[in-house]
DNA sequence: GTCTATAGTCTGATAGAC
DNA sequence: GTCTATCAGACTATAGAC
């Protein structure tokens, strides 16, 4: 089955310009330049921009649920925090786009309530998922958190963002692993210039 | 002396205005009523609208220096990190903002070149802050981060400018605590109910 | 489902009077 | 410095043919 239809087309162009330009950074003829067909055809599809606005962040939100489905519950909590992180790292390390969630909640003020409500939607999920992860951790001693589950797993997701915007900013990609070196531990002389990231490193100090 | 000068009002009106709904999210035709002025008139002050926004970027980052700088180089660097999240808090909750380079940082793929590195230089500017403060903290004893300096500073940059947004998100204003307590240390027992974070501690695991 | 054609509005920007 | 008047182009959205 070819799931490539103009709708889904639609929605993935709109995903990708909100990203990189934000949600007041785009228009029906941008996408229906990227699509090839005419604007107004668009609107057969997504009678308003908010409709298209909705489907965007619903899709995405089931995207991401997607892919951190495919973190193996089994692997210790520690090592499921790290591959969360990777794999935004992954995601979107030498591209020019952020998370959908993180580009929405900056234009907030512009945004349609329903359209604010889903981001919200986007943001306790994944919030979510991550203290959940580390209260299993806390449990059994995976993960030594130095703050309580909810507030570490609001920190972290909120470090996560704004990473992804300081390193589309700086064309780093490589600066999530400043928060994974903070996650792993560090060396006990911290003003040196030492090289090695404790990568392998298990104990956790958050 | 009267310091409102339209050219004053016009460059504070055009932050609020990026800080709530993104940098194309507002226009001429806004900032004109707001100041009372015709649209044309702008233009004699800024002749094209990435004037106006260099000049906001520039205003802010100094703001934001004069801001620091009343933050006294004499206390331990633990407090000093304390303060800055405390500034940043104070600032912005109860309001519809967020920080200008955040806001416009996630509209980067729209934004002028010259902004986008107005917008690393601000960056810059706050991650060097705190990479100095943290590296005093580690020599002295009043911090015991647990990754280098760099690493830190800039994961917690992110972490207060992903705060920020997340607060407006959800209307609430106390997350910048969520920060400060994994900052601070927290309880042995994280999962449990504890209802005190642990502002008043010095150890810090950051 | 996609098209042409078009409405009505908003956009940043300019010319020239005062 | 601010105004009126205006521009050319972009925007979302609609009507109706195919």
């Amino acid at each position: 089955m070819d799931t490539a239809t103009t709708r889904s087309q639609l929605v993935a162009h709109a995903q990708r310009l909100i990203q990189q330009r934000g949600y007041n950074g785009f228009s029906y003829r941008d996408l229906a330049a990227l699509v090839g067909i005419k604007t107004a055809s668009i609107h057969y599809h997504f009678p308003q921009k908010e409709d298209l606005l909705l489907a965007a962040v619903h899709a995405y939100q089931q995207q991401w649920h997607a892919a951190i489905a495919t973190i193996d519950p089994a692997l210790p909590a520690g090592q499921r925090l790290r591959l969360y992180l990777d794999l935004h790292r992954r995601t979107f390390a030498g591209t020019d786009r952020v998370c959908l969630g993180g580009a929405l909640a900056a234009d907030l003020g512009s945004l349609p309530p329903l359209v604010r409500q889903a981001v919200q939607a986007f943001y306790r999920a994944n919030e979510q998922w991550l203290a959940d992860v580390i209260a299993e951790g806390a449990r059994d001693g995976s993960l030594a958190p130095h703050a309580r589950p909810r507030a570490l797993a609001r920190s972290l997701f909120a470090a996560v963002q704004g990473c992804l915007a300081a390193s589309r900013l700086f064309g780093d990609g490589h600066r999530m692993d400043d928060i994974l070196e903070g996650l792993a531990g560090a060396p006990e002389a911290p003003e040196g210039g030492d090289p090695e990231p404790a990568h392998t490193r298990r104990a956790v100090a958050a």
